[in-house]
DNA sequence: GTCTATAGACGGATAGAC
DNA sequence: GTCTATCCGTCTATAGAC
């Protein structure tokens, strides 16, 4: 995978001081070899030795740069969330935008995010198993949920739909935006789709949820 | 990773006609604590020893009683999904049972099943993701999925809908009714909810959904 | 910074007494 | 059937050469 090794021009050794150039740091190939097997397979099951091999690094440079397993479990989680964590945020608080656009946008975030990486969402709700404080929100996130529960609140007011609960068109967004990504090997393989197939699946549904979120908040 | 062989349970079939007076046996008091801790943590974040002071027994007796962690990992997993793959079976097949009826057993059926035990599904995930090989389906399942499959493809080939793929009604079904258990401590955290109130907004959505499922169907 | 070698703890499994 | 004691492989972390 990503042992992409770019080769020093040869012409020019002298301006290879920099190192823009070349080679990825040792740091960052354990970084993105522990990334891919704690999304896979966790914490516990993976070994500190299959880390090193598959960065290609010796087992020692894993605690030279990260002090410890979890240290370097921790900074792989941390990164994995906060990134997502402030587009969810940034989209949700935004005053000025129309419901249903923000549920397309939302869909689409979700695809571009977790359409390359079904593995992620099953480790973030993992990780939002095993450690939920984690999640606790800081006051971004918290504000920026208010904004969309507030637009959603008006929208049923407007429309006078009083027999469900909002929360329930919240949990219907994240269900249908989400759920189909942990579903991804499961559907692939009894609808009998390949990748680019079930992709193109995933990706009709970016303008299909909000249609379908339209029906229901309009009876 | 090791082969995990699913074995159905023959070894204490006999014995079950004792024992009714009164102590849990240990085997049972074993198989209990595994289900607990399996289920909430996986296989490799539960340590024999974990198991059996949970059980309040010797860590010796587990091995006496299933020869090794993996087995009773096994047994355990086994026990969590052949039950529930074969409600879910019965439930698709039934050829005389209307398509929104059988969705609104469904959504009953993940009620009982989750409302009670939020951690299982994530736990069916995970396996899912980690030992696929489990859910390839028997003729059983396979049948009974096509029988359901029919029913939506008739429906929307009486109502004209053409501009979206069947599969899509599939995975809004399964996203609906599943995904909120996934979500169950999420919710409950931020919709500042006790566990009653939660579990009632999770029944609400048992004759809900149906109604969402019609409008989705129905434009 | 990167390696080899190894210390030291942990965890699964078993021998053998009762 | 149930226990204690222990074996032995595996794993994280570190010492120390280069």
């Amino acid at each position: 995978m990503t042992n992409i090794v770019l080769c020093p021009n040869l012409s020019n050794m002298a301006s290879v001081k920099k190192e823009q150039v070349s080679k990825v740091s040792a740091e960052e190939k354990i970084l993105s070899a522990a990334r891919k097997l704690f999304t896979e397979r966790g914490l516990h099951a993976v070994k500190t030795r299959d880390i090193a091999s598959e960065a290609g690094i010796n087992l020692a440079l894993l605690n030279y740069y990260f002090r410890s397993k979890e240290m370097l479990y921790a900074r792989v989680m941390s990164e994995n969330l906060t990134g997502f964590k402030r587009s969810v945020s940034d989209l949700f608080g935004n005053e000025n935008m129309d419901l249903f656009e923000k549920i397309e946008h939302l869909s689409e975030l979700y695809f571009l995010e977790f359409g390359s990486n079904p593995e992620l969402l099953l480790f973030i709700f993992n990780t939002m198993h095993q450690n939920p404080e984690l999640f606790l929100d800081g006051d971004g996130m918290q504000q920026s949920r208010m904004v969309l529960f507030k637009q959603i609140e008006d929208l049923m007011k407007k429309k006078k739909i009083k027999k469900m609960h909002p929360a329930h068109v919240m949990m219907n967004l994240m269900s249908m935006t989400m759920f189909p990504y942990l579903m991804f090997p499961f559907i692939k393989q009894r609808a009998k789709l390949d990748d680019a197939q079930m992709l193109a699946l995933l990706k009709d549904r970016v303008t299909l949820i909000p249609e379908w979120m339209k029906l229901i908040l309009k009876p």
